[in-house]
DNA sequence: TATGAATGAGCCTTCATTCAT
DNA sequence: AATGAATGAAGGCTCATTCAT
């Protein structure tokens, strides 16, 4: 069932050519930012001709969208799709919590390009992008605010402004993403990304006192 | 000691239109960002000709990076002149915390169109000012790990990885901040800035457990 | 006689093609102009790939061309092919002009593609068809010059500028044309062509004088 | 009060280079035609920099616009400018017509780039120049025709559709301007412009009969 | 000191044409 | 003969910066 050898159909090629195009893309925008980064040297990366790109891509503007929209999705997605066991108790959720920690971590460490590209440029290219962005931290804002609300009607959490809480784990999460992976900071200072979410999650759940996960 | 009806110096002239052109400039960044900001915007709302601009401040790129680095010289300062009491227990702390967020949240309400600028062009404008911006986190993680690390040897908060800490702490600050004066959201959602202080505070001293300040 | 069933030769299969296409310029160009007409519009149109117009026909530039040709050829034979009756009087001179401005409005009717492209791009395209037109023009005045000396010599119109008038005449015709087919603001006045005709060759007889067609 | 040696202010500095850019568009459109005209040409020829061309004009497509309209402009207000004396007779028809037909004459030498640009351009260029033009050809067209009812109602010009009138002479002078302008065929042949207008107010007046001024 | 007209380098994008399959 | 992906030259336009007045 290898594919090896077999020739590739057209339709196949003009895929890949897709892709080499897109992750030299990524690579040229994660290294100089939408401005600095120039067409043409995306399509010197890929090896084509400059009219080359856009076969595929209708614009530099369309394609970074199209990349930032690709991270904003993978993040929300993995968010949306994780399905917590019972959340009865804290250390359920903390078990829980990590895992959905670990899966978004491998996501980020997979796609560092993309993230690069969404922490340097954050809000900072155009108007409809910022409304892109925008909308992303009010989806992830509202899906966080009411799976707080949950937590605290089960009692494993206390009773505060929900919607708070969810933008203070969001900026937990990304300034430490952030300094992992654009700066590497915290990569330099010899942190494994275990230790990362384990302090992530200890601290939305006991903060700076000594964890008592076992009752609220 | 009123300066009423007192000639301005030639000096104190220089110093107001350098003055004038600053918070054009503020308000143009704040509004469109470096990118589509125009110095043909900028001396247009200060009702000056082009080439004045260019009797004041080197360049676009020059006053822009003036600009991020009174912002950060303005949160960097204010951490650094904290002089906090006797931290030797947690409802000191607290006490502190809740002093240090309130100035930072009027430094930063005193100068939203900077923080905005900050928040919206972070790492995205050219490199130079990405090594800017990174020496500022770098900075204040420092400032933080460091105290953290007193903290610590106090007895108020628990072992942990300090620079972690930081981060974490920094994160949870600047998103909230940001949804606060960059998008409105938290704004619009009725939170005044007390009980945003309140909250990352006590976040930051017990999660999402039951606060436990009096004792470790 | 039918050629119902049979098999086309490989040939006409090629002419076939060939037509299509041409056809579909035709609508393009006549819709579009020259410069808005894409070939990849002219070869959607037929449903073949882009490669396939160069099979047909050298360039863009050529098929224009020979579009252009081919309805100056078609306009310069109908006029050269005439052969009117023994034009000794100016009602036969009438009745005659009157069959040649049918015979025309049928050609410009039946090719009303190629007269909108003619009348939208005349001199507008390039120098090669400027010549390509002006040639036309020339040819066309040369004509109508000479028609018009023999007229004079046999007494069914007065003596003048024969060059003159024979432009005179051309612009008539081309004007009204123009605003009947391209601009259709004559059709819309409810005009018909056999009006235009007549129009056209009693001002040609009489200007706006009462007609006075039996005798000069 | 003479001018001479006087300082030229700033503004009419500015009005001077305008005008300068402007005839050296003139003379470029007219040359080359709308496309292969070259904004880099048009400055080439002024001896200014590529980017001071859109210090006074938006762009090569507005002042294109404006050229074509100060055209139409020039005719039409010709046109209606026109005030007859009492047209009372076709011989007083005769002079009068004749000396429209002169003005527009010396109007036409006297922008002899702008009329080649039109003649040349006419319908090609883009739908909104297409519409500029249709608008001419209608105005021009409505006045004539309301001019020709006129002339009717005072019995100088026999009864006709008088649109179908107005759009043969425009016809008429139009071909014939383009020959002795664009082409140069008439001029070439020694025609004089003093030639060609009474050849057409004579053929309006009498078409190929012998002329009949004085009574209709 | 102030002006603002002038500069010109630089980039995105289009599309007729080519050519390997 | 047919395909359609690839090519690459070319040009309009922007705008930070300069400089003569």
């Amino acid at each position: 069932m290898s594919d090896i050898g077999r020739r590739k159909s057209r339709s196949e090629k003009r895929a890949d050519r897709r892709v080499a195009i897109k992750q030299a893309a990524i690579d040229v925008f994660s290294e100089k930012g939408y401005h600095a980064a120039k067409v043409s040297q995306i399509v010197k990366r890929v090896g084509v001709a400059q009219g080359t790109f856009y076969l595929y891509y209708e614009s530099k503007h369309q394609i970074f969208g199209e990349l930032l929209n690709d991270f904003l999705t993978l993040v929300v997605e993995t968010v949306a799709n994780w399905e917590p066991a019972e959340l009865d108790s804290r250390e359920v959720l903390r078990e829980e919590l990590t895992n959905v920690g670990v899966q978004l971590t491998n996501v980020i460490l997979e796609n560092q390009g993309l993230a690069t590209i969404f922490f340097k440029e954050a809000l900072a290219v155009a108007p409809e992008f910022n409304q892109l962005i925008e909308e992303f931290y009010e989806t992830l804002g509202a899906m966080l605010t009411n799976f707080n609300g949950i937590l605290c009607e089960r009692g494993v959490i206390k009773p505060m402004n929900f919607q708070l809480l969810a933008y203070m784990t969001i900026g937990m999460v990304e300034r430490v993403i952030a300094e992992y992976i654009v700066t590497g900071v915290l990569a330099e200072g010899g942190v494994e990304p275990e230790e990362v979410v384990e302090h992530l999650v200890m601290h939305f759940l006991a903060g700076t006192s000594e964890a008592v996960p076992t009752k609220l």
